[in-house]
RNA sequence: GUGGGUGUAGCUCAGCUGGUUAGAGCGCCGGAUUGUGGAUCCGGAGGUCGCGGGUUCGAAACCCGUCAUCCACCCCA
């Protein structure tokens, strides 16, 4: 049997209704919040990946799906969202038109890592770029829309943790500091944070090793390296989350695994969610557009990951979003079947959801399928419905039966359904 | 990439320190009801015990390998 690929995952119809009502909330809070939808491709030139997301990455090192092209220049299946769509907005020069250009953006991405709850070679985002506004009004724009999202769907124990990198100049005067601590500790720390020391210093603070916190609870802080512009804009941020009600709690920790991300970083984690309990992250990332060759430009954008929300998302959700239910049309005996044919095909054009299963040759097959398929009423047309020129509309409820001409089957049953 | 758990019927699982014909519940099909569903009763179908080696008189069980899957590390959405 030809299975599918580790990591890669079937949506089967069972579990589509709650995939569409997270697209739907995402697509309508996004609507509302001035964003527009743009569809980029799932593959790019490789470099686009490595100068954006940045090359010591543990996605750019070890995780991109990166294959030849026929002439030989390398591709890769898109990890995230952002590299594509910014390139997207450099490519069509959008920073020509005159209001702030403001992104959605729905699709599978693509890492190589091992499979474990949450975790997918091949998943899904949703994610928004607001591109072109240096105010805090962006970022608490953005915040606002992606926890608007997320308290729509009702998903339980969500927090949204949110700091403050600063501009990279406030970075490189802060690492020196936080390095030179952790060397003098460097005795405590856990291997990997050794490496990391000389590799990505800032990511020791994010260690989960209680060893590793318990030393970097005492190192010395971004926050104090910061510049007063940088500080002010951050104040300005939260003030502005205040003003709209959005709850949030600091974690001077947070340090966001991409290399482009200054100022404002976030993260919504949810608890019940095992280890990989990140539902949604973003932040502002003022210099990616000049560094993928387009005009100085800021930005500030999130993703949060479908099927994360989808292990979130409550049943009872799904329950009330049910649609209608559909009508049966049961056609048995060699002109049942054929008048059956020309009843189901009636009604549908007539706009009803009406099915049938052709495998069913009997009355009692036929009204088990209608059961099955959780039908309101069944439309019975057997050789001697058609003799008598009107076949019988069953309420599978009540049981209540009613005669219906042949010839006007779509208007009686139209105003039967009306009075039922 | 590194650990650990689990692979037995369509699904969920039982199967003792190796023992002869591999089980249950649910589901499925049929009948009781020759044209009336769900409930009940009765009957039936369905299994290369993940795969390949090995140990043994004998392996679903023990050993080795391998694959798949889940969880965790790592990392992140």
């Amino acid at each position: 049997m030809i299975k599918g690929i580790k990591g890669v995952k079937d949506l089967l119809p069972e579990e589509s209704p709650r995939w569409r009502l997270i697209e739907e909330a995402a697509r309508r809070w996004a609507g509302r919040y001035g964003f527009h939808e743009i569809r980029i491709p799932i593959f790019e030139v490789t470099t686009l990946f490595a100068r954006s997301i940045g090359a010591s990455t543990d996605i750019v090192e070890k995780e991109m799906y990166t294959f030849q092209d026929r002439d030989g220049t390398s591709l890769t299946l898109r990890p995230e969202g952002t590299a594509g769509t910014v390139r997207a907005y450099i490519e069509h020069n959008r920073a020509a038109i005159p209001v702030p250009q403001k992104y959605f953006y729905f699709g599978p991405m693509f890492r190589h890592e091992r499979p474990q709850a949450g975790r997918l070679r091949q998943f899904h985002q949703f994610g928004v770029e607001s591109l072109g506004m240096a105010d805090p009004q962006a970022d608490i724009e953005v915040i606002a829309l992606l926890w608007r999202i997320l308290s729509d769907l009702d998903l339980p124990g969500l927090t949204l943790e949110i700091n403050n990198l600063g501009y990279t100049a406030d970075r490189d005067i802060y690492r020196p500091h936080l390095v030179s601590y952790l060397k003098q500790h460097e005795s405590g720390l856990c291997a990997n944070c050794r490496h990391r020391v000389d590799a990505n210093p800032l990511r020791v603070l994010d260690c989960k090793v209680p060893d590793c916190r318990a030393i970097t609870e005492t190192a010395p802080r971004l926050s104090d390296s910061l510049s007063e512009t940088a500080r002010s804009y951050f104040t300005r941020v939260l003030s502005g989350l205040d003003v709209v009600k959005i709850p949030y709690s600091l974690n001077h920790r947070l340090v966001r695994g991409l290399d482009y991300y200054n100022l404002t970083t976030f993260e919504v984690t949810a608890a019940n969610l095992g280890a990989q309990n990140a539902v949604g992250a973003g932040g502002r990332y003022d210099g990616l557009v000049e560094t993928l060759g387009g005009p100085s430009t800021p930005a500030v954008g999130f993703a949060i990951g479908l099927e994360r929300m989808s292990m979130l998302l409550p049943e009872s959700a799904i329950i009330n979003a049910q649609k209608d239910m559909p009508l049966y049309v049961a056609g048995f005996g060699d002109h049942g079947t054929v008048a059956g044919l020309m009843a189901l095909e009636e009604l549908r054009l007539a706009g009803f959801h009406a099915v049938a299963d052709f495998r069913s040759l009997t009355l009692k097959a036929h009204l088990r399928q209608a059961d099955r398929l959780k039908c309101r009423f069944t439309l019975i047309i057997g050789d001697d419905e058609v003799v008598k020129g009107s076949a019988i509309l069953r309420d599978m409820e009540t049981k209540v039966q009613h005669d219906v001409g042949l010839s006007s089957i779509t208007l009686r049953i139209l105003s039967l359904l009306a009075g039922s």
